[in-house]
RNA sequence: GUGGUUGUAGCUCAGCUGGUUAGAGCGCUGGAUUGUGGUUCCAGAGGUCGCCGGUUCGAACCCGGUCUUCCACCCCA
């Protein structure tokens, strides 16, 4: 007999219903997405190692799942670095290609290698699968969606907007209210940075700052301070820990810190032109939060950064997150285009839903109406009355077999079919055929020559 | 990648300092109910106790390894 099956760690399979649910969030992002006039793209699920490797740092590049060549690759590698033992100058003799890391960086490679058939600026959608080594706990996979927007070809603070715009349209359209869309932009960390005399370790500085809301102030210095980041340079950056107010205040607060500092005013000014102007147009049911802790690890924001953290009271890492990078493309040769995007966590989205018990009812219901089967003559007509119901665009199906009636009800129950149809013999020589509401009990004959009636009543239900 | 945690029936979990045929609830199957489900009653099936090895007269329980789960780091959606 065979070992019991199982799948690997950090992957799930997924059942009707769970299909169900995450379809329903897949077609709210999808909608929102093209409404802002975003088109869909997709690109394989490997790529060329050397397309990922160096993008995400060290511990990126640890994390991207490598694919073994073809063939006797073994044999392939010369005896000085097969007998090394060394996994890192090993593993590009024999894996040329790896499982994609995330959506933001094939799509850098899609757009310098289409360049000449894109139209300018460039608004992408594309929800696919990602993969990563990682270790997994809840709400961390290792086979895990990302719905990603980007557009390409426009510096216009506008586009970040949008994005806090089409955030807060998604959010607010699963009911997910209270979502928090924290904001910060990475020339002002630079400009920090700069200020404090600390700007060659910047991605150390940002990496503990981020930190502070966990760890607390005390523990983000010392880290600072391991990190080599000098004494003198931290108690400069003292008002950092002390961001209170509005965004406004904290804007003015800025301001006087980063007076000195070309890049680090001329992010302010980006942040609070974005901030205001979000102000304006106004949001429904999320809220925009400056955040000058938020780092966001990817080294490649340039600009504004985004990351959305789910509703007060749930325990998940962040729902969603994205922001400006204006040189992605450069590292594949072409230079000057700017790129915002956003991605939401369809994954963690999922479970906050779910803690949350948003996701409609409806959606648990496969199929509007089941047909009894009461034998050969009578299945023969059920089949024409089901197929008639089809036409009309409704969810049917006849039980296959003529087993009991009992048995039928029972599995038209745990389906969770709203409607049952008799049709058996007496049925069938009257003309009619009958329909029982499952949640009340009641039921009705309807003409077997007009099901166009009953049709109409059941639309009008939905 | 580091440290810890978890695994017993389809599901949620009991199972004493190691002791004989490993239990419950829910679910499942059949019947009460030969054209009426969701409630009720009766009966029944289902487990090499994650896997491999060790200690022991004897292991679900102790030890080692491994896989898995979840957690804290790292990092991140």
């Amino acid at each position: 007999m065979a070992k019991k099956p199982s799948i690997p760690k950090g992957t799930r399979d997924f059942s009707p219903a769970e299909v169900a649910r995450r379809n329903y969030i897949i077609q709210t992002i999808k909608k929102h997405f093209e409404t802002y006039g975003f088109q869909p793209i997709e690109t394989p699920s490997f790529e060329n190692s050397e397309t990922l490797m160096g993008k995400y740092g060290d511990e990126g590049d640890r994390l991207i799942f490598k694919i073994l060549n073809s063939g006797d690759f073994i044999s392939k590698v010369d005896d000085v670095t097969y007998s090394s033992k060394d996994s890192v100058s090993l593993t590009p003799k024999i894996s040329e290609k790896a499982l994609r890391y995330d959506l933001t960086v094939p799509f850098a490679r899609y757009v310098v290698m289409h360049q000449n058939e894109i139209d300018f600026p460039f608004k992408r959608y594309q929800i696919q699968p990602v993969w990563r080594a990682d270790r997994p706990q809840k709400g961390r996979f290792r086979e895990f969606y990302q719905c990603d927007a980007d557009v390409v070809g426009a510096d216009s603070l506008i586009q970040e907007v949008e994005f806090v715009q089409l955030y807060d349209a998604v959010f607010t359209d699963l009911g997910l209210k209270g979502a928090t869309i924290k904001i910060n932009n990475r020339k002002i960390l630079s400009g920090i940075a700069e200020v404090i005399g600390a700007k060659h370790l910047l991605v150390d500085f940002t990496v503990a700052l981020d930190k502070l809301d966990k760890i607390g102030e005390e523990k983000v210095k010392v880290e600072m301070v391991e990190k080599g980041i000098s004494e003198g340079a931290i108690s400069k950056a003292q008002p950092l820990f002390e961001m209170k107010g509005t965004a406004t205040e904290q804007l003015e607060k800025l301001k006087s810190i980063l007076a000195d500092s070309e890049v680090g005013m001329l992010g302010v000014s980006e942040l609070e032109e974005i901030i205001s102007t979000v102000d304006m147009v106004g949001l429904q049911s999320a809220s925009l939060q400056l955040d000058v802790t938020l780092a966001r690890g990817l080294n490649y924001y340039t600009g504004a950064i985004f990351e959305v953290a789910a509703p007060e009271g749930v325990k998940m890492g962040s729902i969603g997150g994205g922001g400006r990078y204006d040189d992605l493309t450069g590292i594949f040769g072409l230079k000057d285009v700017s790129g915002v995007g956003i991605s939401f966590g369809l994954d963690r989205i999922y479970l906050v839903l779910e803690e949350l018990n948003l996701f409609p009812d409806s959606l648990d219901t496969s199929l509007d109406v089941l047909c009894l089967n009461f034998g050969k003559k009578e299945g023969t007509a059920s089949l024409k009355l089901v197929s008639g119901l089809r036409k009309q665009g409704l969810r049917a199906d006849l039980y296959p077999t003529d087993t009991k009636v009992q048995k039928q009800f029972k599995y038209a129950d745990k389906r969770g079919v709203p409607y049952v149809i008799l049709l058996g013999d007496q049925e069938l020589t009257d003309g009619k055929f009958v329909v029982k509401n499952m949640k009340t009990g009641d039921q009705k004959d309807y003409s077997l020559d007009a099901i166009q009636e009953f049709v109409e009543k059941l639309k009008s239900e939905f």
